[in-house]
DNA sequence: AAATAAATTTAGACTTGTCTAAAAAAAGGA
DNA sequence: TCCTTTTTTTAGACAAGTCTAAATTTATTT
């Protein structure tokens, strides 16, 4: 098994490498955790000897075989668990976030699997993420930011890409939620800003939010 | 909040309170800690420092309220986490321990309680330990060990004193479980065995059974 | 290509919780 | 009481994971 810290390292790197697919580099891997470059390189160098990541001095690291099924039991738990919280323990999707971070640590194989079983066998995640299964593969999904869509674009929406607590309470303040219909009406150049129709209602949002916000163009 | 290290310790301090309620001993503790007496003194030496425990060299601990108070939190999470497994996940009662004593450190007031709730508010874990509610209170429950019956007392069995995975599934095996009416029907003075009647069936078990079983007197 | 800036690594230190070995205190026996 | 045994504490060390400060490598600019 491996350490919280090591956990929490093999998670971020495999975050990143959808942002960074060269490889990440020390500093990206550094803010993520919000620690200090130099714990980064230790860190890296033991998962390193561990054959977790692929790392070479000064070149960035990747996750090795080892390391992506780490990471990827590690974010089916912390997902699993979301679902849990919210669906059986009246959590909202804006307070699931710290305490799934937690449990996603909880090292027992029966316990997941039962629990995926009594989830139902969940696909998504209550912010619209994939969920891997027992094996590793989960669903890639043909998900657009609606910072994307032009003017007459329509599709639901799916996910967010920003799941702080900030964010999906502003969501929930404009009843924008997932599985909710968008049309884009308008787009201001001068400041990315659109107006959108949310299922018969007119709204505009900064492009903070279209930035955040993942559709399925339909 | 307490470190990890902390929480077992307060944990195990409390339920050696129940057996030396002079104090614990540095020895004591450390065997239920599985660790070394000096490691022992130099934890009890910081959870003095934050008044979580009574402590004055050579002469053993004691929880402070503040103390009893965690170490009451820690086990009420323990014990619901336990009944959420057996009820929802369909572990066996021998298999929830080591899994709940993850759990049991996961920190969430919101989570915790709202558990409580989906659970129905059990007042009782799956070995029959009382379960505190969220303001600490737990009903006492008169139980005794079956060893300390004599011939012709009956009861039904009501928690086990040893919680371990292999005594468990000897109750199993031997198909005792909580609830169960039993009758002492004979005792040996030689190795302290008994023959009791359990709901219609004789069965002969030896003083290590009954030293680890509670009854019910009726 | 040299100079500067930015990113990364190394060296050494600190904290938490543990250990071993030795010292000190308490308890028990003659 | 004095001597021995047991218990407990102290002293010093270690591993994990972090930090700061300094050194090194890579990247960028002119």
């Amino acid at each position: 098994m491996f350490s919280l810290s090591e956990e929490n390292y093999l998670k971020a790197i495999f975050h990143l490498e959808q942002t960074y697919k060269e490889g990440v580099s020390t500093n990206a891997l550094a803010e993520e955790m919000e620690t200090k470059a130099s714990s980064v390189t230790d860190m890296v160098k033991k998962l390193s000897e561990k054959k977790l990541v692929i790392y070479k001095k000064y070149q960035g690291v990747k996750l090795s075989k080892l390391g992506r099924d780490a990471a990827i039991e590690i974010i089916r738990k912390h997902r699993l668990w979301e679902v849990f919280l919210v669906e059986k323990l009246n959590f909202n999707w804006d307070e699931v976030h710290d305490v799934a971070e937690q449990l996603e640590h909880i090292h027992s194989e029966k316990l997941i699997n039962e629990l995926d079983k009594f989830l139902g066998f969940p696909k998504r995640d209550p912010h619209g993420d994939p969920i891997p299964d027992s094996a590793g593969n989960f669903i890639a999904s043909n998900k657009t930011l609606l910072a994307d869509l032009v003017i007459g674009d329509s599709g639901i929406c799916v996910g967010v890409k920003d799941s702080s607590a900030a964010f999906l309470q502003f969501l929930d303040k404009n009843h924008i939620s997932l599985g909710k219909e968008i049309k884009v009406l308008e787009k201001e150049d001068f400041d990315k800003s659109m107006l959108i129709d949310l299922q018969g209602n007119e709204l505009r949002i900064s492009s903070l939010i279209s930035e955040n916000l993942y559709i399925k163009i339909s």
